[in-house]
DNA sequence: CAAGAGTCAGAACGAACGTTCGTGTTTACT
DNA sequence: AGTAAACACGAACGTTCGTTCTGACTCTTG
């Protein structure tokens, strides 16, 4: 949003493709060390570049912020939104959009696990310009869980009384919950446990394997 | 644990008093700025003292962070757990752990919210030290609430085919994402939309106002 | 009451921080 | 082809980082 409030300049190819290629690393980069933990050094030395050089894209660490959760929105918007969408409305969109959120997690597109669930917590102290941008994909997001929770009622797939603000704060925490063990014990059993919970609470409960109570798996 | 490893030496009383402000101010400020983020020089400033007055006590930062993760878990253990720990086995020793939670945010104990949500984001690709001490509280709750569960079941208070992990993930979930949202907006309803999930999910559902689904409130 | 160790301030260290600047090199437009 | 601007480097800036040292106080203890 307003890219071009002061560039009334012309950005040259190889410009426009060193500037995604910093935003791609910086994204990567802060689920490791967070929005603020990055440095331009850190991210210089990993794109094997100058700081100086950064500069001539970004006219402060704010603005490479602000830019750097912009790019991790659009790509969370590619890679977990929008393959739910085309799921059928209601339960379906639910359970497609818990499911590519565990598999991107599984596929460690990023290193540090999911990037707003760390930006989230990390800049909601923070306030100022950063933390607004974060708050807003943030908020975007659980409205989307709530209006495909929404869907699904009107849809009669779940219980009239279900409300969906309540069956939205559960499934954005189990994702939380899941993309927090994920990272800390870097063990993968945790997703599966993730999507049986929702599986369960959508109403979706498969053939159920028969588990015997077990303390010597994973912490989570 | 292993405190008394290097230090033979006796401690002096307003020695003790002193290294408790600091480990207090210490768990304070990681709360918004991150274990990592935390510096001594903010530290040294908050307590009104210099930076070398610190070292008197701790021998590096990284033997800061321990002793404040350790400092934030003895809190935590009196401010949530203990409570929870006097509510009769079962099902309301998981209400209590989850309305004590609730009622330690809403007090605003700290500043950021609950610490070890933020820690265990954090930390959680930091390998080291410090991430294990967090690691280790981090699946003592969750190995808790696991306790908790499997005890209602046993009491035949929850479903006999209710998973005692499974719950776990959810209760845990929801805590971290209604701590989440509570910080980002600084709103105590997402708070009793949490107090709500987790009593209707342990079967509690009190007198249900009739809530149209409503668009217009929290984002939560 | 006199050691002696605990406690703390204050200066200083090298390293890293975000940022600016001057200087070439490369691309794009006329 | 030539000119202007985008691009990138490398050095330098002031500040803050974690850490170390020295030298005064002060509490504890024999």
């Amino acid at each position: 949003m307003a890219e071009r409030t002061a560039h009334t300049r012309q950005r040259r190819a190889d410009g426009v493709r060193t500037r995604a290629a910093i935003l791609d690393a910086a994204v990567r980069l802060s689920t490791v060390d967070g929005l603020e933990g990055l440095s331009i050094g850190n991210l210089a030395k990993d794109l094997g570049m100058s700081k100086g050089g950064i500069y001539a894209h970004f006219d402060s660490k704010q603005d490479l912020q602000l830019a750097t959760v912009e790019a991790a929105g659009a790509a969370f918007q590619a890679e977990v939104i929008e393959p739910s969408l085309k799921a059928d409305p209601g339960v379906p969109q639910l359970l497609a959009f818990c499911d590519a959120y565990f598999d991107h997690l599984e596929r460690r597109v990023l290193p540090g696990g999911c990037f707003f669930a760390g930006a989230a917590l990390e800049m909601g102290t923070h306030r100022g310009p950063v933390q607004e941008k974060v708050a807003e994909f943030h908020s975007g997001f659980v409205q989307l869980i709530r209006d495909f929770a929404r869907t699904a009622v009107n849809l009669q797939q779940l219980p009239r009384d279900e409300d969906p603000a309540e069956l939205a704060l559960e499934l954005n925490g189990t994702l939380l919950a899941a993309d927090t063990s994920f990272v800390m014990y870097d063990d993968p059993s945790v997703l599966d446990l993730g999507r049986r919970v929702v599986r369960r609470r959508l109403g979706l409960a498969e053939a159920r394997r028969n588990e015997t109570p077990d303390e010597t798996s994973n912490p989570q």
